[in-house]
DNA sequence: CATTTCACCGAAAGCGCTTTCGATAAATTT
DNA sequence: AAATTTATCGAAAGCGCTTTCGGTGAAATG
């Protein structure tokens, strides 16, 4: 440990003079400079980070939201991969990631209050829900701020491309001959839910497939009960569709369940394509035919359009559109005779 | 925004009497008090947490350290569990978690010159392998820390009952009817692969099965690859076993990937447990058989006794060691004749 | 009524650092 | 040699908060 104090005593110099040689200030010369800089490395001497944000009112620190509204968390393989890629190029930069909650000691508070009561330099949020309140007070404050998964007009956004992505997933499958193709949605009230929706109806529209009842049908918050909650809904259908487009992969897992259950093969009797390309995607039997989402230049882009706010000190609103990929593997195949 | 003199200013008493109320003093009357607490409440105050750390020494954070070393990060299954239970049980008790990295604007620093920097009240540590140099030196410091998912004498621990949980598997794959029970191992230099392979050398023993050439072998560190590699091999042997115990689920997906590719049926050819039990286990198919790790319990207790270190001002060195339970799904199957 | 106690408040120092603004001595210029 | 510039350093104020230690007037005690 040791202050700024001990390494001015130690050296003999003012503190003020400790503080320029550690901060390369232009008026010390070298010879002190290195003789500062000796003893600190010999004491171990570190700034303390709560003085030198108190005193330069920035504090390198980026607080993370996640929605919780659906209790994912950080736990969402989707989310987690984000944050993963936005922590690395933040971190880069000298950031440190701050997670803080609707909690403060005893107290109950919003999300601003507590970043505004860590003096965080910049916020992300991770989160798809429009409605979100704390979200929207977040939006409306004049920290920097950028928020992912979700569209707004108000802030920098990154989001995945999901209305091609739901596109992609159709044309595949019509490609292959299906023309009963089905969509198990995500929750309307997120914009993901939403564009991957529109993709969908856009897709088959162009194609001149028509939707027949039942076959848009909601699967939730992208979990695996959901999705197999959903697919049975499907399943049940007096005119059953050859193939699924799913908007997501945790989900599609739970429709794959569900089909299994009921005795059918992938892709022989039904196609099943996913979103996100999650890790085990491409483990589970069969592999997973699903809309990559890039997570790492998500969370990339993220940390950049962040950062220049930071730096420039002025908030931008920016919209972001990363393109996805169709990756395509064994879940999906030839319409059944 | 504001501070604690213009809340001073605006209600007329000094900002001792203001600090005072606002941290519940028994020297302020309550009248001025209510009228304090009102006026902060009026302008939207808030302290500022970077002061109050520099003027208490305690910072209410905690900094968190993956072990890299693999490059899993925060986005393994088992591991982001645990922080995301150790979150929610931190949090509640006024803490915020901060992710450090080993950069610190430019200069390179060890993690423990990062925490120490950031003032950090206790540290959580996550990470398997013991040879880890940043964690061994954040160890050896005086920082209250607490380590979860490896074993040492330093300081306090929570992790896994491995060696049951080995058991456990080997135990119900004999009562199936297998005798030629192979285990894809962690790597033995983690201490949860190597408790595995102790449990399952144990069981193997006291059931008196022997334990062929070339049936333990080193899977890594748990990936789907890795798995799927390390099944490969044991399908190449001439004695192949009827049922193979992995040490992780992802590897266990992985090695299900290899049996599928091999042509052979689960469980009817091949049994397979793994362990873990993250989210997934359930919905692919075959429903994975798996030994359950309660990453629920091992967050809270690592939060606790980590959170009573910070309060009681001194170190301990704990052991907690959290049972394991086998979920018996579809994976798992009688002996083929 | 004099004295002690008590309730309530504030001055001031301190936490560890940055940054402005002079001050001094040495180097340059005229 | 006098005037000016340049290089190098430090005093001091300030960032926003907590906490010790007295100080006041009012209430309680004898």
């Amino acid at each position: 440990m040791g202050t700024i104090y001990d390494l001015a005593k130690m050296t003999g110099f003012s503190i003020t003079t400790v503080s320029k040689a550690l901060n390369n200030y232009s008026d010390v010369s070298e010879k002190t400079k290195a003789k500062i800089v000796q003893a600190a490395a010999e004491m171990g001497y570190l700034p303390n980070a709560h003085a030198q944000s108190l005193s330069t009112k920035r504090s390198w620190t980026i607080g993370v939201m996640f929605s919780e509204a659906h209790g994912v968390g950080m736990m969402h393989p989707f989310f987690n991969a984000i944050i993963e890629s936005f922590r690395k190029a933040t971190e880069q930069q000298g950031y440190d990631l701050i997670f803080a909650s609707r909690n403060l000691r005893n107290r109950d508070m919003s999300y601003l209050e507590h970043f505004r009561h860590r003096a965080v330099d910049g916020i992300v949020v991770i989160c798809s829900d429009q409605m979100d309140q704390h979200v929207q007070e977040l939006i409306q404050s004049t920290i920097p701020i950028v928020v992912v998964d979700m569209d707004s007009a108000d802030c920098s956004v990154v989001y995945s491309d999901n209305i091609t992505g739901g596109t992609l997933a159709v044309n595949h499958l019509h490609e292959l001959g299906h023309r009963l193709i089905a969509h198990i949605a995500g929750d309307t009230s997120t914009d993901a839910g939403r564009a991957r929706i529109e993709g969908y109806q856009q897709a088959m529209e162009r194609l001149a497939l028509p939707i027949p009842g039942g076959y848009l049908v909601n699967g939730g918050f992208f979990s695996g009960e959901e999705g197999k909650r959903a697919m049975n809904e499907l399943l049940a259908l007096p005119d059953r569709p050859t193939a699924v487009f799913v908007a997501g992969d945790e989900m599609a897992i739970g429709a794959i369940e569900a089909i299994h259950e009921a005795g059918l093969r992938i892709p022989e009797d039904i196609s099943v394509v996913g979103y996100d390309d999650i890790y085990m995607a491409q483990y589970i039997t069969p592999k997973l035919t699903t809309v990559r989402q890039d997570t790492e230049t998500i969370g990339q882009h993220a940390a950049s359009v962040l950062i220049e706010q930071i730096v420039n000190k002025k908030r931008v609103t920016t919209r972001d559109v990363i393109p996805v990929n169709l990756m395509v593997r064994q879940s999906t195949g030839p319409v059944p005779e």
